[in-house]
DNA sequence: CCTTGACTTAGAGTCGACTCGAAGATGTAC
DNA sequence: GTACATCTTCGAGTCGACTCTAAGTCAAGG
């Protein structure tokens, strides 16, 4: 029968994955997480397993995938064992743009750098001026 | 006095920043942009200091900088010399969130690569694992 | 003169990703 | 047994950042 016993509500979802209920509930409408277990009044219940998924998802999420890439990793994930292949290319494409966006940042930070320099060039000249 | 030799119309100016003729438009309406000059005919001209400005705002932007913080760094330019200490304060605190975020960027690739492994194993193993 | 094409404006529409609200059912505390 | 919290659905609203449309001006070419 009901042999789920760590689950929770959608609210204790929330507050362990950081997401607000509204946005659990968005996710799971747009077909992003499989349907999740419901108690006998209706209620969702999330397993540990659900939980897991959704922080690896917010992950993926923090470092620009967008819903739709995160959602075709999930329907590869909810395929099942066959589809590990095929995770794993999704993986290196997405490994791929991260370092992609890591080397352009460090391109900017020396930008930045250049930058700073230049006005604390300034300000020391000033300083001179005014001194 | 009219030492515009190199005024490009928007549309030239479109191309050599990678922007659209509406966002050109649409940042200047926002006042991100000073007015940029205009020809006899009211038709914008975009000046080579015009050029390398808006260049160094979509590095910015790339970089995850928001309109009103890239409007806020141009406000002191125009503002002039003055500004130098508040413009390298504001690129102090970019700098920083350009540091954060390359330092996530690392956490995460060290996930993905751990994921990849796992796949890299499941292949040859034909066994089963979740996400 | 007429068409073509680049420009102008103000305002509306789109898109991704939430975020919120209304209306109603149910569970728990007193 | 009634207040109150928490859940449910579904639809609408918001926000940032564009993106596009309509209606109009103007200069040059055939």
């Amino acid at each position: 029968m009901d042999t789920i016993q760590t689950s929770l509500t959608i609210q204790e979802a929330a507050e362990k994955t950081g997401l607000t209920v509204h946005t659990l509930r968005y996710y799971e409408r747009i077909g992003l997480l499989m349907p999740v277990g419901r108690a006998a009044n209706g209620h969702r219940r999330y397993s540990q397993q659900d939980i897991s998924l959704i922080r690896t998802l917010n992950r993926w999420r923090q470092t620009g995938m967008s819903l739709v890439d995160v959602q075709h990793y999930v329907r590869l994930v909810q395929a099942g064992d066959g589809t590990a292949g095929e995770r794993r290319a999704l993986l290196e494409a997405h490994r791929q743009t991260v370092v992609s966006q890591i080397e352009e940042l460090q391109t900017t930070l020396q930008l930045i750098d250049f930058k700073i320099q230049n006005y604390t060039d300034i300000e020391q000249k000033q300083e001179k001026v005014h001194a």
